[in-house]
DNA sequence: CTTGACATCGAACGCGTGTTCGTATACAAT
DNA sequence: ATTGTATACGAACACGCGTTCGATGTCAAG
């Protein structure tokens, strides 16, 4: 159903207060800033906006209220973004990338502030755990996460998730172009570059960001 | 003036429970939380919180307490940090830690989700760029940003900013006693482990983030 | 016209919640 | 011993705040 022009302006001000505030509104803040003079008015608008999953609310606490993501999930606001977290990139193993759709499942997920990603475009993002140290020669190691775009193509420079054909492994190097073939550049310089035909080579995606959490120690 | 333990534990509450409920707590449930029966003493504490510049407080409004940056603003978001980017790590130079007023001047700063901190004692954070790559030894690169806590001490295992005095060099490493020496192992196990005496090295803070950003290439 | 769903209002109830006050203990300084 | 400061406790007050209820008005369906 459709929500009343009420209801839009109760919604927004919740918005606007919340960031402002750093706390919920109460009811009676609501109130008053939307010219309603009845609290139960309030209520039951709410409980509309509740019933139409734009909020969650929290029976009988004050400031129980909070806005809900598209997906139900309590919200996190245009600064935030969610980069679902879809398994794991091994070196034997072709990244498996779930159609869209998987997009809105319930996958775990990474929480980013926006800052940290170079890129506008956050609609074909997602973030592999890596297992094994197999990707140390990009300087990655076991237990960081990557977060990629899902791509198939590359400029040079970039940093690929690639997917080797014949020797069935995927890798991730800087991808350059060199007279009609593809160079794979480690960023660790003490291992070697390598030389792929195109058509040995399929690219996954590209690397955005990668998150090394030093809480205990590995090695 | 320092914290009391009672202090610390009502703070990191305040995070979590802002995190996590998305409002801030009321003073009954900071008490029940940490074991304080009394408001009143609850009160007293939050007054010492905002007068170390910690939170801040509205008066007679209900949850009126929010978290601070470290610039002294209110917080926009509990679930955000800020924490300040105080320079550059390079391998010719120790750290320089400004003394914690610092903190409280305007640096520029990398806001993070606090999901991506392991620890919750987010107070000596700081974070800074990488510059040159030589650290490659710990896969970390030119442009990386490294988020460290400030610290004198290490446990085994941990990864450290190191000053060795005799080099005269910044280096970061894993951190490990050995028979009355310190060995520093790096990441990358193509490098060799080094071993040094305990007086010859400085701990200047243990790593606990590091991100890459992947945005055009570098190399 | 009657019915029922929708939307609104005001009022009252009762618990939630910040504030204040008197008191008490521990400890260092005088 | 005395004073002062820091820390803690419980009780009481007054207002904040979610909840509930009865009443009213509008409007389309029957």
């Amino acid at each position: 159903m459709a929500l009343s022009e009420r209801q839009q302006l109760i919604y927004s001000f919740i918005q606007k207060f919340s960031s402002e505030k750093g706390r919920p509104p109460t009811i009676r803040e609501i109130g008053s800033s939307v010219g309603i003079s009845s609290t139960s008015v309030v209520n039951y608008n709410l409980n509309i906006l509740e019933k139409a999953g734009l909020i969650s609310r929290e029976k009988e606490v004050s400031r129980g209220l909070r806005l809900t993501a598209p997906n139900g999930k309590p919200m996190l606001d245009a600064r935030f973004i969610q980069v679902p977290l879809l398994g794991r990139i091994v070196a034997g193993k072709p990244i498996e990338i779930p159609d869209s759709s998987a997009f809105e499942a319930d996958h775990e997920s990474v929480t980013l502030t926006r800052n940290l990603l170079p890129d506008s475009d956050t609609s074909k993002l997602f973030a592999l755990h890596v297992k094994g140290d197999s990707m140390i020669d990009a300087s990655i190691h076991d237990g960081d996460i990557v977060v990629m775009k899902s791509q198939q193509t590359a400029r040079d420079g970039d940093m690929v998730a690639a997917w080797l054909k014949d020797l069935q492994q995927t890798t991730l190097k800087y991808f350059y172009r060199r007279r009609g073939k593809i160079e794979l550049v480690p960023a660790n310089p003490s291992y070697q570059p390598i030389e792929v035909e195109p058509r040995n080579l399929q690219i996954q995606g590209k690397v955005v960001l990668v998150i090394r959490q030093l809480g205990a120690a590995p090695a």
